[in-house]
DNA sequence: CCGCCGGCTGAACGCATGTTCAGTATGCTA
DNA sequence: TAGCATACTGAACATGCGTTCAGCCGGCGG
């Protein structure tokens, strides 16, 4: 299919691209072969084999190599562009960011960016540099809002506001992770759908358990504190789980 | 190695292995095909080839094929196995299980069913069946758990106890796996070490939500409250999310 | 006009994988 | 002792992978 140079030839290639977004047709295959990786990196994982995303671009699987030099880094590109979209996702949305997880719900709820969210769901998956950094920045992030909120009343304060900005950003990524792995869409169009059923679902239980707690009395949080205060002489580490 | 029928042969194979846990030399090569495939699953993930199982239990990579017919049939023993497992540990443990969280604590904890938590992990990350049967029994559990707790008075009743018990399960079993992902042990005998560095640090801020919540206001949760009894006309689900 | 260079292809290579198979040794049964 | 089922091996097969390579084609500078 396509054969080297045909009627069109890579028509419009070397020539700056011109105006705006173009078409899927008219673009460097380079960055179509970019795109096509995200996509498939996203929906079926790193695994993606070269020759699925060269036949997704249109092109060979040797272009790819060509182009990129390894698979390897062709996924460091897309790493790189993805977290150059999100924090351009980011910046567009910090106005109407109240709290740290408001982000994250706009972001992942819209449709248009669902290849954006599954890519970074499957690095999570996969332990790469990419959820790190992204975590990393979901939790800068978190501690900011959290601090504004404390600082205007509407937030408890912490004992150790770093400690409990990663709890919380790895509880809610880390739960969302889980249900998305468990039951991944069919079609993976339908991954907002998925994210934002989660989402809803997910919300009254963490409304009540942020505006009531859990625990009816103080005597956990009081006994941990004390022992931490006043850890037995044998043990240097705090405490694996009192209760 | 260990050429077929050697000087030991198949020694105290066919007849019953006899008493008590036998040493690793001395049984079914079939039972030790299976160890040596749950290490490796828990360890490598479940990409690990047959050859490597093989060579882990001392035996050909056909004899695992002869035994189990695929890899995938492997795979499902050792599924069903694990199961058991965790039900048994599950059992003995029940005494001293006070909260939801309890037993996972003390069970991913110990040192010795590292395996285990490493298999069960494994299969969070890739989900499969063992994995959502593991995560359904983790919520009906908690369902019980918080029943108990909220009619003894220690818990605070939620609008929705199912929904409140998964989403619960969710955040610490996804919050633990993304951790244990991002920053996987360098020698899978530190997973455990791992997984109780992060149950420790999560503790002080998990305690303080749980005794004193994380919103000053009950006006987020009221607002919510009010907007799914009377939503708006033309949306049939309930809301993303109102912040 | 020629020659070159870069985009590009298709076939091939080397490797690892899951699986198959013919064959060997061993213990049980008759 | 003969025969048979079973445990087991080592080589081989098929497949899919990432990667390499010789070569085609077309635009561009001389």
């Amino acid at each position: 299919m396509r054969s080297a140079g045909g009627p069109e030839g890579r028509a419009g290639a070397t020539p700056p691209s011109g105006d705006g977004v173009p078409a899927d047709a008219d673009r460097t295959a380079r960055a179509r072969i970019r795109d096509a990786a995200v996509y498939r990196f996203a929906v079926e994982g790193f695994g993606a084999s070269v020759r699925a995303i060269a036949a997704d671009a249109g092109v060979s699987a040797g272009l790819v190599m060509h182009h990129f030099g390894s698979k390897e880094k062709l996924r460091a590109e897309c790493d790189a562009h993805l977290l150059a979209t999100i924090r351009r996702l980011k910046r567009e949305n910090v106005a109407d960011a109240a709290a740290g997880q408001s982000f994250f719900h706009k972001f992942a709820a819209a449709e248009e960016n669902a290849p954006v969210v599954g890519y970074v769901l499957r690095s999570m998956q996969d332990g790469g540099a990419l959820a790190r950094e992204f975590i990393d920045h979901m939790v800068t992030d978190a501690v900011d809002y959290t601090r504004d909120g404390v600082a205007a009343g509407v937030l408890v304060p912490s004992r150790d506001e770093a400690a409990r900005a990663r709890y919380l950003t790895l509880s809610s990524l880390g739960a969302l992770l889980l249900e998305v792995t468990l039951s991944p869409p069919s079609d993976p169009s339908d991954l907002v759908a998925v994210v934002r059923d989660y989402l809803s679902n997910s919300y009254l239980p963490m409304m009540e358990l942020f505006s009531e707690g859990f625990l009816t009395s103080r005597r956990m949080l009081d006994d941990y504190l004390l022992y931490v205060s006043d850890p037995p002489p044998d043990e240097a580490v705090p405490a694996p789980a009192p209760g």
